[in-house]
DNA sequence: CTGGGCTTTTGACAAATGTCACCCGGTCGG
DNA sequence: CCGACCGGGTGACATTTGTCAAAAGCCCAG
């Protein structure tokens, strides 16, 4: 019997997906939590076989956790496959990823084939994580671009960052410009699709 | 034993909801679809006693196709509970209204409580959406902020709304102003937040 | 019909944003 | 050692965005 821990904020979903984990005659939900800074305390009182962990998650996010807990089986579930998170998840050493369209049994799957060491990738995923490739943008830049996804100014960036507001405008520009895009708010559009910020 | 078709885009999370309805003894989900657009086929098809619509979802959203159906027994679930989803919702003649964070029982509770007639709004979300109230924005300031919220610029938003740019400033800068925002970023993000735009 | 209150429209002006050419300091190959 | 290169940092300048006061049209109550 595999002992499985679920992490989701959305309550009905958290209970959706237990009740369609305990169908499968060989897993068990030994715990649910809904918040990121939750898991460490439940993994430790529960000692589950695999931790399926949501990415969008008050408190902590899901991939932080997963970094914070390496050697834990992880099963990352998430609802926008953005090629970016699964190049973080996969540095943090987890070695399963399902976004939440993929067929039902497939998070079934998931779950066996972590705890039994291998791995398990979405193959939709895995193909366009591969075309969309490294994030182009230096650390500055992507530190400024965030800031003004938070809906920052100008100014307020170069106080958060100790630069001058020329500066600042300066990574956006860059940033502007590598990704395509026309101005700051298509930017964001597009980092975020990608997961870069 | 009701009769319950369930739409959302999320392969995964339909099947998981599907297995949380099925484990009432008094609901049976009769069909499943990803799409919006394809809910109206599947409604004359097998002709369920109540529709579980999800908002988000490819081809048409959710509080459209409630809207197309009026006099059909539905129930909205939704990730988010922007407040003006739920007024949308209610115009639109729906008797159900769960955000997807709810405990898991309130779900087979609302397609009882729509089934049998009455109506069912999740208690925290109602009080929100008194709170927020109606949406300050004027038609056209509400065309030129979500237009903006798709990254175009003043010029272009002027063309699409044959105005001139001053004309398309002064609604933005209405629309920050109504919204209580610094900059566009910040009054797209709080519009959306609200479910405005 | 008359006047008040609303949205829509406008252009001039001020402020923020985006672009450019440039400097500085590592570091990597030759 | 030297130069090419890359990321970080900067200010001056052009463009875009945001603010303001005002005018025109529309609808409704009186």
């Amino acid at each position: 019997m595999i002992r499985v821990l679920l992490a989701d904020d959305e309550h009905l979903i958290r209970g959706a997906i237990a009740s369609l984990l305990s169908l499968e005659p060989d897993l068990t939900v030994v715990a649910q939590v809904g918040r990121g800074d939750e898991v460490a305390a439940a993994v430790a009182e529960h000692r589950p076989d695999v931790v399926v962990l949501d990415i969008e998650m008050p408190g902590l996010d899901g991939l932080s956790v997963a970094e914070s807990m390496p050697g834990q089986a992880v099963v990352i579930l998430t609802s926008f496959g953005r090629p970016g998170y699964l190049r973080r998840a996969m540095a943090a050493g987890v070695r399963g990823f399902v976004p939440k369209d993929a067929p039902a049994e497939e998070l079934a799957a998931a779950v066996r084939k972590v705890h039994a060491g291998g791995r398990y990738l979405d193959p939709e995923l895995a193909a366009s994580a591969m075309m969309a490739g490294e994030c182009p943008l230096t650390d500055r830049e992507r530190d400024a671009l965030s800031l003004a996804a938070r809906g920052a100014s100008v100014s307020e960036i170069a106080v958060s960052l100790r630069l001058t507001e020329g500066t600042v405008r300066n990574y956006l520009s860059n940033a502007i410009m590598k990704l395509g895009a026309s101005n700051r708010i298509t930017a964001i559009r597009a980092a975020q699709e990608m997961g870069w910020i």
